[in-house]
DNA sequence: CTAGGGGTAAAT
DNA sequence: ATTTACCCCTAG
């Protein structure tokens, strides 16, 4: 009964994303008759598409609507071993269960939900840290130097300078980043001192897989994160990979401003990320549609008939 | 038609 | 055993 299985092909999951970005999340039907799209998903129907985009978003952030009120005790109480926490949450290797990425900031009271932590949205964080960790300054490095390296080595948004500042404030308050005088340098992350540990982990398996000892300096930190990898590759892409690409990150930050909406009460932060993402997947947009018109054109509308 | 809950079974 | 893809059903 289930289905002999078939599944999706990269130029499936391209086509459905970017009927995505054109005609936005649900219009499946839409998506399916577009002249464009339906050449590769005329096998799929409206509602695998929306089955796919589901499955694909609780891939990306782990938490779909699907199997979300998850995570509980799975394990009775045994209190994680500090060695083990400690690299979870250095090593951050799964995509499952990346809660810690955003341990809920400072103020803020209220955390009623502890599973609220979006961890879909890692771009300008990678980024951040990507540089930091580049320019390899002695005692860290400080918001100009880091906001420089971001623009050259990638697009940035006309407000950058502002997202950057918002960011760099909430990673340090929620020490992932240590700032000296001006200047900010990685966190220790193997130490997880800083963070208050009364916000309970959900760590219960013992299958911290991935981390058979790795550099503490050169940061695996966040680089499981797709984004991450695509932000890391489209220095070096063809224009039209490099605009698939970009419109892979328009995608995602559509998805996640939707789920920003919805725990917007709850996640502040989360609202703000998804702001940045989409800011900047806009402005990645722009400055290859201006830079490379034709190619990009060519991949908008490619003439079908 | 869509969202989303729920389910089965093939793949891994 | 978990993940992935597909199907079904219902409310709106």
């Amino acid at each position: 009964m289930g289905a002999p299985k078939q599944k999706w092909t990269p130029e499936e999951e391209a086509a459905l994303k970017a009927g995505v970005i054109k005609h936005g999340a649900g219009k499946w039907r839409t998506i399916l008759k577009d002249p464009e799209f339906s050449g590769v998903l005329y096998l799929r129907s409206n509602v695998d598409l929306k089955d796919k985009w589901r499955n694909m978003s609780v891939m990306a952030n782990g938490w779909g609507s699907r199997d979300k009120a998850r995570l509980a005790v799975k394990r009775t109480s045994s209190i994680p071993k500090q060695e083990e926490s400690a690299m979870a949450l250095s090593v951050v290797a799964s995509d499952e269960e990346i809660v810690d990425v955003k341990p809920m900031a400072t103020s803020s009271a209220t955390m009623q939900i502890p599973t609220s932590t979006k961890r879909s949205i890692v771009r300008l964080d990678s980024l951040i840290i990507e540089a930091i960790t580049s320019l390899k300054e002695p005692g860290g490095s400080n918001k100009t130097t880091i906001a420089a390296y971001i623009e050259e080595q990638y697009w940035a948004p006309l407000d950058f300078k502002r997202l950057l500042s918002a960011k760099l404030k909430y990673l340090t308050a929620c020490g992932r980043l240590i700032k000296v005088k001006r200047r900010y340098r990685i966190a220790p992350a193997l130490s997880f001192s800083e963070r208050r540990r009364n916000h309970f982990m959900p760590f219960s398996e013992g299958r911290q897989r991935v981390s058979p000892r790795f550099d503490r300096d050169d940061f695996n930190i966040l680089t499981k994160s797709q984004i991450d990898l695509e932000l890391a590759r489209i220095r070096t892409m063809t224009p039209q990979e490099a605009a698939a690409a970009a419109a892979r990150a328009v995608a995602e930050a559509e998805a996640a401003i939707a789920e920003a909406e919805e725990a917007a009460r709850e996640a502040e932060v989360a609202e703000a990320d998804a702001e940045a993402a989409q800011a900047f997947a806009e402005a990645a947009l722009k400055t290859l549609k201006g830079r490379n018109n034709q190619k990009v054109v060519e991949l908008e509308h490619k003439s079908g008939a």
